[in-house]
DNA sequence: AATCTTTTTCATAATTTTTTAAATCTCTAT
DNA sequence: ATAGAGATTTAAAAAATTATGAAAAAGATT
C-alpha cells in the first residue's frame, strides 16, 4: 500500500452508514463518518480526498448546503452524491461537476465501492499529471510513468515492494524511519507480520541498487542519504 | 515540442472547465476555453485542430448548432462531444461522424486527454499521408481508418475490445499502467466485473499478436515495450 | 430459433514474491 | 575485549499473483 485515501462519508441512517463504513475501510480507504450536516461542517477543511453525502439530512444543514460549503473551501473536491428521490438526482445532475458522482437509494455497497475507486482515480491522476516524469539519483533513473528504474540504461527489476519502498525513500530523502513507519507506508497499517521483512526488504534494495546510499541506524531504523 | 496542437474547449461548467483545462495544458496542448456558444461561435474560423464540445450548453447556441456551424467552416474538424443524457449520445452516434468521438459525462479526465491525443494523432497522420492513416510496429501494421491489424498481409482478426487493448497500449508505448486503468479505457468506468478479464484479454492479445512486447509487471499490472 | 462469436468466469497449474526461522555477523555499552 | 542486543544473510516454506484450459454466459448473426 502506497497512499491513503482520506474519505468523509456522511449519512443519518447509522445501519447504512456503519456498513457503507465496514466495506470501504476494508478496501483500505480511511473513512470518517459523520450522522448530521451541522457535524460534517465542521470538518470540511479536513484533509478528504473524497465526501461521500447523502442529500437528505435531517437538521439545519442539507446536502445541497454541504455541496456550497465545501466547494467555498475545496473547489475541485470530489462528491458522491446519494439520493432516494428522482428529483433531487436531477437537481444534482443540472449542477453536474466533472469528479462527481450519484447513486439512487437504495444503492448497492459493492457499487458505491467501485465507484469511489473510480472517482478516487480519475480525481487523483499522480503520476500522470506530473509534469517531470523522470528523475536522477546516485547515477540511477527512475521513469515514474514505466514505473521503471535504469542505471546506465540497464534495467534493474524491482517487485512491487522494492519499488514502493524506493519511492518512500525518494520523497522523503535524508528522513530516518523506523521499521513501523516503512511497514505503515510499503505494507499498509493493517499488517500484522513481524516487523523483519522490512529488514529483507531493505536488504534485496541494497543488493539491486548497491550505489544507493541507505544507512541503518542501529536501535532505530533506515535513512537514505541524498 | 516541434508542433503544438491548438484545441477550443466549450464547456459552461467552470470548475470542469478548469480541470480539463489543467490536464490538456499539462499535455503541451494550446487550449481555448468558452464558456458559451455565443462565444464560441466567434472563433470558428481560428486555427484549431480539434474541439471538445459540451452538448447541453446555455442561451442561444446549442451543441448542435455549434456543431453545424463548425462543419460549415471546417468539415474535417475532429470534434469529441460530451453530454450527460443518452439521448443526445444516441442522436451523435445517429449522425454517423468520421474522426470523431463522443463521451458520457460524468467522464474520467484521464479518458478525455486519451481520446484527445488518439484523435489528434490520426487526424494527423491523415493529413501527411493524405489516404493513409497507418503505423507499423513489431512487423504489424495496423491501419486506423479500417481498423484492421495485418502481419506480412495477413489480416490478424482482432475483437473489439482486442483492438482497444491494442489502441491503448499504442497511445502509452511504454508506460505502465494497472488493471483499473486498463479497464477504465477499455471496459468504461461503469464495469463492476472481477478485473481478471484484463488478464484473459491480454491473454488473447499475446496469442494473436505474439511479437508485441508485452511485460507483466507483478503485483501491479501491464507494460507495453517500444 | 439456432448458430456462431466473443466475453466472462472458474478451477487449477505455473510462477514470482514474500515471509519465516535459524545461523551468522555487527554494533555498542560496559 | 566482550556480552548481548540488534542487523544481515541464507535457505526453505508459505503466500500471493498470473497464466492456462475449459466451460458457461452473453451477445451477434443468420
Amino acid at each position: 500500500m502506497v497512499f491513503m485515501y482520506k474519505i468523509a462519508l456522511v449519512e443519518d441512517e447509522k445501519n447504512l452508514s456503519s456498513l457503507v463504513f465496514k466495506y470501504l475501510a476494508n478496501e483500505g480507504y480511511e473513512v470518517d463518518t459523520y450522522l448530521t450536516g451541522e457535524e460534517a461542517e465542521k470538518n470540511i477543511a479536513n484533509d478528504y480526498d473524497l465526501w461521500i453525502l447523502d442529500i437528505m439530512l435531517p437538521g439545519v444543514i442539507s446536502g445541497y448546503d454541504l455541496i456550497r460549503k465545501i466547494r467555498e473551501v475545496k473547489p475541485q473536491m470530489p462528491i458522491i452524491f446519494t439520493s432516494a428521490r428522482d428529483q433531487d438526482i436531477d437537481k444534482i445532475m443540472g449542477l453536474e461537476l466533472g469528479g462527481d458522482d450519484y447513486l439512487a437509494k437504495p444503492y448497492s455497497i459493492r457499487e458505491l465501492v467501485l465507484r469511489v475507486k473510480n472517482i478516487l482515480n480519475r480525481s487523483y491522476a499522480r503520476e500522470s499529471n506530473r509534469n517531470d516524469n523522470k528523475e536522477s539519483f546516485n547515477g540511477y533513473e527512475i521513469d515514474y510513468d514505466k514505473r521503471i528504474v535504469t542505471e546506465n540504461g540497464e534495467n534493474i527489476n524491482l517487485t512491487s515492494k522494492e519499488y514502493d519502498l524506493l519511492l518512500f525513500f525518494l520523497e522523503n530523502k535524508g528522513k530516518a524511519f523506523n521499521r513501523d513507519q516503512i511497514l505503515d507506508y510499503v505494507w499498509g497499517s493493517d499488517y500484522f507480520g513481524s516487523d523483519r521483512v522490512v529488514d529483507d526488504l531493505m536488504r534485496r534494495l541494497r543488493q539491486k541498487m548497491p550505489n544507493l546510499q541507505v544507512e541503518t541506524i542501529y536501535g532505530f531504523g533506515y535513512r537514505l542519504l541524498v
